[in-house]
DNA sequence: GGCAATCTCCTTTTT
DNA sequence: GGAGATTGCC
């Protein structure tokens, strides 16, 4: 979705108000720090209310949030007043942690959530003052699967032209994250399907009533139920605001204005410590903008602006790359980064024929570097997207390499996880018509069909007992499914509920799930199990794991893998560094993704999506790509557009580079391969 | 005719 | 690996 940049504006530098040569003193408390620069100090322990530190990649804006963190806690205010509003559950996580192993018990009740548990904490607590008693959150999958059902039943569904449910759910969620008209949006993104905008608006309007009837919570509802509420009535803005005394925002430039709808109205009664850095914008699929960041002044009356110049995180070597290639742009980026550790390693290019190719070396180089004595957990390997990291996965586990993926599989989105859930489901709210339907259709012989029809008469039920008794009455269904209904409701914990939904349904599952990794997938049982027992109810135990998800590959049934590599999406990467940073498939088509040619702002925000992932390297970057010279010549054909590619114009002495297309293969060089392989923009041979 | 099994195409990013 | 279309079964 387009974020509204045009080219050749002015990005970012003129907000500064105060430079670091005139800075007040530093006070006592941070002499015994002897880990932050003077800028970070002084972030860290300003005076002012609302505060904005402008940070390139690796300037330590983590460690200044976790400093700030600190000085407010241990001179102003209690731990519990204190909220850290950061993008996932990881970095939550680690500043936490981190603040915590270095004040200890002062630092008890000290939160980092992301928006949204911040905001479903808050509604949970008072769940009257927001409208929402007893509602349960639901994630993309389940809103799907209502644009579906809702799609389905319009009377243009077989229209090709009438966007798919997808699409429709995207543009619905983007309208709302930007505070604007679903009209507007499709104007912009979806203009070939105008002419249905009418059925569009009617399937949107029953998306929003069957939420209602359901008693459903969607991502954006969290947000916005909050808003509004702090919008409209002082006494809840007070209430919203009394729970804490300052607010620390991470990741700044990623905000988007249905967040900013419930920072305002906070202003000046919470402080507010925000950390972000425009050139890191890659969220603008998600409404965010990041004019935020230079609209700070104006949004925010008595605010401050800081920076924070130099890195710390990587060699000048790396930051030489990151910086050419924001200086490609056409947008004026004001950014050069500058390493405080001085020189190091030049990045390397690795070119091959394929992504099979890619990920085998990759895996190669990996074993290589651990039989030198580094750890696993050194390296990690950066991808655009989640599919792409399929050939990667499959060479890790071929070499034996153990491996987190973090952006791929959420383990609610897991198909059996899910089916195990939806029987626990329906016995905690027989309401669910999502969770029904996905349950019946698990026995054999039920379909979309006999699911929909016999929901119909479950929903007159009032509780589950009464949905058990009209299920045993019904002859064609298989008398297993009441029996098993009724044992789980019997059960008294979420762990002992989860165990006999297993044993009940593993028989209809090894059946579907035949041929289809079936064993791998018993095991992740276990380990839901396991993780159910931290949680009071199910519906408690789903409610966490959708608003801060863990991933598939972190699920261990043996033990927790302590050393291993991390692959990892990059819009995932955010804040995250390591030693040796893998940049993959970094090929013509994909830095910019095609798709997003015919849109400028999409194509910049793809450059920052590179430029994030260049920047999270410490001291190795090792950039790989495919290239395959009949896809590049068919691309030829093309009209010029095509041609853009980040790493087009790369110059000679900004990287190491090496072709590996000809070598494993056919051993020596035809002449006129290598030839077309050096009329490839920096792709020139480089032997050892 | 209704439902389920099978085949084929395509694959952005996240709470 | 999933979604949509199509075929095939009862």
């Amino acid at each position: 979705m387009s974020s509204g940049i045009s080219p050749k504006k002015e990005y970012s530098g003129k907000a500064v108000d105060q430079s670091i040569d005139n800075l007040k003193p530093l006070e006592d408390y941070f002499e015994k720090k002897p880990n932050l620069n003077n800028e970070q100090k002084h972030a860290a322990s300003s005076p002012e209310k609302n505060i904005l530190v402008l940070a390139g990649a690796g300037c330590g804006k983590t460690k200044t949030i976790i400093a700030r963190a600190e000085y407010l806690i241990e001179n102003l205010s209690p731990a519990n007043k204190v909220h850290i509003l950061t993008f996932t559950r990881k970095a939550s996580a680690e500043i936490v942690q981190r603040v915590k192993s270095s004040l200890g018990e002062k630092a008890e009740g000290l939160k980092a959530t992301t928006f949204h548990t911040w905001c479903m904490s808050l509604i949970r607590k008072s769940p009257d003052l927001f409208g929402c008693k007893d509602f349960s959150v639901i994630d993309r999958d389940d809103q799907l699967s209502i644009f579906k059902f809702i799609r389905a039943a319009s009377k243009s569904a077989k229209e090709p032209k009438l966007p798919r449910a997808g699409d429709l759910l995207d543009a619905y969620s983007f309208t709302r994250n930007i505070g604007g008209t679903l009209k507007s949006t499709f104007e912009e993104n979806y203009p070939s399907s105008l002419g249905f905008f009418e059925q569009v608006k009617e399937i949107v309007i029953a998306y929003e009533k069957r939420k209602e009837n359901s008693k459903y919570l969607d991502y954006d509802d969290i947000l916005e139920v909050v808003a509004n509420q702090i919008i409209n009535h002082s006494d809840i803005r007070d209430w919203v605001a009394s729970q804490q005394s300052d607010l620390l925002i991470d990741e700044f430039q990623d905000t988007n204005p249905l967040q900013w709808k419930l920072i305002n109205p906070l202003i000046n009664k919470i402080n507010l410590f925000c950390v972000g850095d425009d050139a890191q914008s890659i969220y603008g699929f998600r409404g965010a903008d990041f004019e935020n960041i230079h609209k700070f002044k104006d949004n925010v009356k008595n605010s401050t602006i800081l920076k924070l110049n130099k890195n710390y995180r990587s060699t000048q070597e790396i930051l030489d790359l990151s910086n050419w290639l924001l200086d490609q742009s056409q947008l004026s980026y004001k950014k050069k980064l500058i390493a405080d550790r001085g020189s190091g390693m030049k990045p390397q290019i690795h070119t091959f024929l394929n992504e099979w190719d890619q990920a085998g070396w990759i895996a190669d180089d990996l074993k290589r570097v651990y039989a030198e004595g580094n750890k696993w957990r050194e390296n990690m390997i950066l991808t655009r997207t989640g599919y792409s990291a399929r050939s990667i996965e499959r060479a890790l586990i071929e070499a034996k390499i153990p491996y987190f993926f973090i952006g791929g599989r959420k383990l609610l989105e897991s198909a059996h996880v899910r089916d195990v859930l939806s029987c626990l489901k329906v016995v905690a709210n027989p309401k669910d018509d999502l969770g029904w339907i996905r349950f019946l259709k698990l026995w054999p012989g039920i379909g979309d069909v006999k699911a929909s029809n016999l929901l119909k008469e479950l929903e007159t039920c009032k509780d589950i007992k009464e949905c058990t008794e009209r299920i045993k009455y019904d002859r064609t269904i298989p008398k297993q499914i009441a029996y098993l209904l009724e044992d789980v409701s019997k059960c008294e914990t979420p762990r002992t509920a989860f165990r006999e939904s297993v044993i009940g349904l593993r028989e209809v599952l090894e059946q579907n799930y035949k041929g289809n990794n079936w064993e791998k997938r018993v095991k992740d049982f276990s380990v839901v199990e396991k993780l159910t027992e931290k949680s009071n109810s199910i519906l408690e135990f789903i409610e966490a794991y959708i608003l801060e998800p863990i991933y598939e590959s972190e699920l261990n049934p043996i033990e927790p893998v302590k050393d291993a590599v991390t692959v990892i999406t990059i819009h995932s990467a955010k804040g995250a560094e390591s030693k040796r940073c893998y940049v993959i498939n970094v090929s013509p088509g994909m830095y910019p993704l095609t798709r997003t040619l015919n849109d400028d702002s999409e194509v910049e925000e793809e450059r920052r999506v590179l430029y994030v992932a260049l920047t999270r390297a410490k001291d190795e970057l090792i950039i790989t790509r495919s290239i395959n010279e009949s896809a590049a010549s068919a691309q030829k054909g093309k009209d010029d557009k095509n041609d853009i590619y980040f790493l087009a114009n790369l110059e000679d002495d900004l990287i190491e580079n090496e072709d590996h297309r000809y070598l494993e293969s056919e051993n020596q060089f035809s002449e006129s391969k290598l030839t077309k392989s050096r009329n490839k923009p920096s792709t020139s041979v480089d032997l050892e």
